[in-house]
DNA sequence: ACGGAACCTTGGAACGTTCCAGACGTGAGA
DNA sequence: TCTCACGTCTGGAACGTTCCAAGGTTCCGT
């Protein structure tokens, strides 16, 4: 009799689970062709297939991914590395990584860091451990260090982060560009003073800031363009919007760095009696669900966050299946959402 | 030499990652005292003990977890199937996973289903083929055959969804008395004509509607309660209160089965030129982040999500650790956050 | 009738760990 | 001096798969 004929584990718990060799005996065929039968290899009698499938259906078979892993030395997971699964950005990246992991076979799997070094670095390493084929890392708060030395060992794709590193690939979308088209249309809808409250020291900011100035630029209203220092978050865009107005001279418009924080704005120009859009125009970035709530319809800047999921994934394969050695630095073009919260300049008060 | 000193796997591809054997060879010990060291076992002497650390982070080590959970069978790892991640009442239960996990050396893994069942099955195969140590769904949307066949094979705990099933425990909060609360609340303000836009077919909704009739009846209120139905999105919400606007009898008071749909509802007030809370009080359920912007400043109904989250991993280890076999289901009172969208009646209409 | 190709099936090694039984000192107690 | 215990270390089996080389059949062409 065999051992495993001993029924369960010792600890008087949970039956163990059914393995290939269960199956087989009770199929009266060797495991090798029972692992052949269920990942339905070609050459094998129609006869034998039919039992091998009929025991392992009879006695609840499921295939151990551990030992499949272990011995093909490849996972096929992908472990996707969040910082912040609270932020709503995120969110459709993960629904374009999943879709695109499906459809190639593999699996997704998250994790996340609550934006603070450490536990990403825990996550990661959790990730690492388990031998994913690659690991995506969304707006990772991660030293550029770490993130190459993880790169070191498996390929890794940044998303929502800007790099230039030749260990890993990354996927942004073009903030310059994006605060450009937010210029563009308003001075299309009339405006001349417009202002940025900007998004401090937050990813992508920078970026946003410049393409702000280069717009203004462009139309020829570099001098009346003015930004103040806000923040990713709501009461940045209210503080933002707060100093604004303490000295603001014939503002009739701003572009806010992101949607959260032109929420915030909105909010601040509620307290300061001012109509959004009749005497105020306003613009955000990153077009996230709450922007589209029919009680704020916030005009903004979309990026196609579902689309840098699946590409993060692509990058992924190419390294991982088809071997890929050099970097790839993409860089995806933004669009406007037009809303509700602008619109023409009020007559008054327009120089 | 060994055939590993082969260096690379032969696609010239990434370098193969270094094991336990790697490391005994260059510490000049054992494989066995190696896995001593890394799991820091008593009894080996300080001298092997340091090699051997040496050599592992000379060679950049890293464990693999994949070997470990094989030979050990468990993998110490929480998979967590999330219904849906668009959800943020779920990112908030995620929190408390992640951080009971941590707490008690599992790691957590997440999933999802994007609200379908075969997408829901599929990430559950995953979860259990992986050898995960139990699993939390996180209002799924599967079937409870199904799930109670998951937790035949593994601990399984369901939050966020009603059961009495006998195979797997579950956390839930209590959305009669959630309901209940919400409408002493309104009562006490002085309100005596109260509606209830409702959440369809949605979780918990037929519980809200329960606890709301059942209220307005301890307070007399019975013949002037009116349910309108709804859903558990902003449109559900928009499209009830329009409803309810048609023919409304002095109804002075609102309460919504989520937040979600009470934004909708604030929306379709706003178009019918109804003030918050001036002209009408609303009160949502959830408390999700969205409630507590400044610019909607929901009241509405709290659940301790975070620890539903905690607690949901906690019932998981009582089983896997502490072999219970009984099934629990616990329920979690809710409670109230009053904020800005609920006041007095107004004194115009009132009876 | 014979060789070999084509097809189907199988045993065993390997993947990278953990764990058990036992080997090998070394020092204490008899 | 001989045992025995203790502390330290090691080899090998096991975990559940995949994959390779090779073992049998059957069938075809010559």
């Amino acid at each position: 009799m065999s051992p495993r004929a001993a029924a369960d584990d010792g600890r008087g718990s949970r039956r163990r689970h059914p393995t290939i060799v269960d199956v087989a005996e009770r199929a009266g065929v060797s495991k090798s062709l029972v692992s052949l039968v269920l990942r339905d290899a070609p050459n094998v009698s129609d006869e034998k297939r039919a039992a091998v499938t009929k025991a392992a259906e009879e006695i609840g078979y499921r295939p151990n991914a551990v030992a499949r892993s272990l011995v093909r030395r490849r996972s096929n997971l992908i472990g996707v590395m969040v910082s912040d699964l609270h932020n709503p950005y995120f969110t459709e990246v993960i629904d374009g990584i999943q879709e695109a992991a499906r459809g190639s076979g593999y699996h997704a799997l998250f994790n996340t860091g609550g934006r603070a070094a450490v536990e990403e670095d825990e996550a990661l390493d959790t990730l690492l451990q388990l031998r994913t084929d690659g690991i995506v890392m969304a707006g990772p708060v991660l030293s550029p260090r770490r993130i190459a030395a993880v790169a070191a060992s498996v390929p890794v794709v940044v998303v929502a982060k800007h790099s230039r590193s030749p260990a890993h690939d990354s996927i942004t979308n073009d903030d310059r560009m994006g605060a450009r088209i937010a210029v563009d249309h308003l001075v299309s809808l009339g405006h001349r003073r417009i202002a940025h409250v900007d998004g401090g020291r937050g990813a992508g900011s920078a970026q946003r800031r410049a393409g702000f100035l280069d717009a203004m630029d462009r139309h020829g209203l570099r001098s009346s363009a003015r930004i103040v220092t806000g923040a990713f978050t709501e009461e940045g865009g209210r503080d933002g919007v707060t100093t604004l107005l303490g000295d603001r001279r014939g503002v009739t418009a701003v572009f806010v760095g992101n949607d959260l924080a032109a929420v915030g704005a909105l909010d601040a120009f509620d307290d300061h009696g001012l109509r959004v859009p009749a005497d105020m125009s306003l613009v955000g970035y990153d077009n996230i669900a709450l922007a589209g709530l029919g009680h704020i319809d916030l005009t903004t800047i979309d990026q196609p966050r579902r689309d840098m999921g699946v590409t993060a994934v692509r990058l992924l394969l190419e390294r991982h299946d088809e071997d890929r050695r050099s970097a790839r630095h993409l860089v995806v073009p933004p669009s406007l959402v037009v809303r509700g919260s602008t619109g023409p300049p009020a007559r008054i008060g327009s120089a």
